[in-house]
DNA sequence: GCCATAAGATAGTGATCAATAACTATCTAG
DNA sequence: CTAGATAGTTATTGATCACTATCTTATGGC
C-alpha cells in the first residue's frame, strides 16, 4: 500500500527494494509469513519478477542477513568510537543498537528465526558469524573496562557478554508480545542500568571519568 | 521412529500424546516445520485422526500451551518455596527454570513464537499472561530481598525482572545457534552470578544470610 | 529512429498442507 | 450377543506456495 506504481528499475536498485520490504513485511506479519507475492505486491510488481533478481527465496534472505550484518556493525562501530571510555562506549553501543532496532524492528527476528537457521546451514553460518563477533566485541570492551579500573577484576565477561544479548533479547521480546503497551526505548533506559550495575566496580570512588 | 505402532488410545491419552510428540517435534524441527502429518506420524496413526481430538491445528499449539504453562508455573513455584530467603528463592527458580528447559527445549521457542502469537489473538493472550506472571513472580522476589536487605534498594525491581527474563532468552538462544558447542546449564550457571552481582546489596557486611 | 538487452507480465507447474467426508474397525454396556 | 459409541482409515479438496518457461515492453546507446 505504501507503493504499488513505481517500476522498471535498475537491477540494483531492485534488488536494494526488495531486501527493504521484505525487512518491512517481516516487521509486520512475522518473517515466516513473508511470501515472495507479499513482496512482489508490495513493490507493484508481479511475483515472478522476484526472481529475475534472485534465484531463490533463501538467497533473498541472506541477502537480508548480510545488508542487516554490514548496517549493524557499521552503526555500533561508530558508536563505540565516540565513547570516552569502555562503559561509556558500551552505553552508546547499547543505544545505537535500540535505536537502530526500533528503526528495523524485523531485524532481531530475522537472525533469531528458527525458520531461517534451522533449516539453512548457510544462513545459520551467517547468524553464528555475526552473533559471536558482537560478542567477542562487548567481552573486550568490558576486558578494556577492566584494564581501567571501570569494570570489576573478577566478573566473567565472556559470560557479561551473554547476559548483555540477552538483556536486548529480553527488550524485544517484550515489547513484540507486548504491543503498544511498553517501548523499546523506554524499556531499554530502564535496564540498561541493571546491568551495568552487575559489571562496574563498587561505589567508593566510583571511577566513572578516568 | 520412536514409536509407530501403538495404536487405539482414550480420547484423553491421545490428546496428551498429541501435545506430547508436537513438543517433541517442535524442538527438532521448529515450530513452524511441524505439520499434522508429522504429528500423525510420530505416534503411528493417519493425518486425518488428529482432528479427531482437536478441532484445528491451532486448537492443538493452544493446549500446547497450556500445558507449558501449568508444568512450568507448578515446577517454578515449587522450586522458588524451597528457598530460604528471596534470592536464594530466585536462584532455585532460575535453576528449575534451565532445567525444565533443558528437558523441553521447544518451550521457549513456542512461547516466542511469532508464528502463533503473531497471527492468533487467543494464543498470543496465553503468551502475555505467562509472560506477566512470570515477570511479576521474579518482581516481587526482588521486592522481598529488599525488605530483607538483600537487594540494593535503588534497584528498579521491574526493570530487573526484565533482565532476568533477557537473561534466560539469551542463553536459549546462544545453545539454540551454536548447537553443541556449548550448553545451557554450564552458560546457566556462568551468567546467573553476574545478575545476582546486578541486584544483591553490596560488598561490606554482605546479607547472605540474615 | 532502430534495435539489443534488460525488466517485467502472463500463465502456468508440482508440491505441500490443513481440513473434511465417508467408511471401517474396535471396544463396551446392557 | 448385539447395538451404539468411539477411534482410526482412506481419499479428496481447495488453498497456498516457490519457482519457471515463454512472451511483451521499456530503455539507452548508436
Amino acid at each position: 500500500m505504501s507503493e504499488a506504481v513505481r517500476k522498471r528499475l535498475g537491477a540494483d536498485e531492485r534488488r536494494e527494494e526488495i531486501i527493504r520490504v521484505t525487512l518491512e513485511l517481516a516487521a509486520r506479519q512475522g518473517v515466516d509469513d513473508v511470501t515472495t507475492q507479499d513482496m512482489a505486491q508490495a513493490m507493484g510488481v508481479t511475483q515472478g519478477a522476484v526472481f529475475r533478481h534472485f534465484p531463490s527465496k533463501d538467497a533473498i534472505w541472506m541477502a537480508v542477513m548480510l545488508w542487516v550484518r554490514d548496517r549493524m556493525m557499521a552503526v555500533l562501530t561508530r558508536a563505540a568510537a565516540q565513547g570516552r571510555d569502555p562503559l561509556d562506549s558500551l552505553q552508546r553501543m547499547f543505544f545505537a543498537h535500540i535505536a537502530f532496532i526500533a528503526g528495523h524492528p524485523a531485524i532481531p527476528r530475522v537472525l533469531t528465526s528458527e525458520h531461517l537457521h534451522g533449516r539453512n546451514a548457510v544462513l545459520r553460518q551467517v547468524v553464528t558469524e555475526i552473533m559471536l563477533a558482537y560478542e567477542a566485541k562487548i567481552a573486550h570492551l568490558l576486558q578494556d573496562g577492566q584494564v581501567q579500573k571501570q569494570v570489576r577484576p573478577d566478573l566473567d565477561t565472556q559470560a557479561a557478554a551473554t547476559l548483555y544479548i540477552g538483556m536486548i533479547q529480553g527488550l524485544v521480546l517484550q515489547t513484540s508480545i507486548l504491543r503498544g503497551q511498553r517501548t523499546l526505548a523506554a524499556e531499554a533506559a530502564r535496564t540498561f542500568p541493571v546491568f551495568l550495575a552487575a559489571v562496574r566496580t563498587p561505589s567508593p570512588t566510583q571511577g566513572t571519568h578516568p
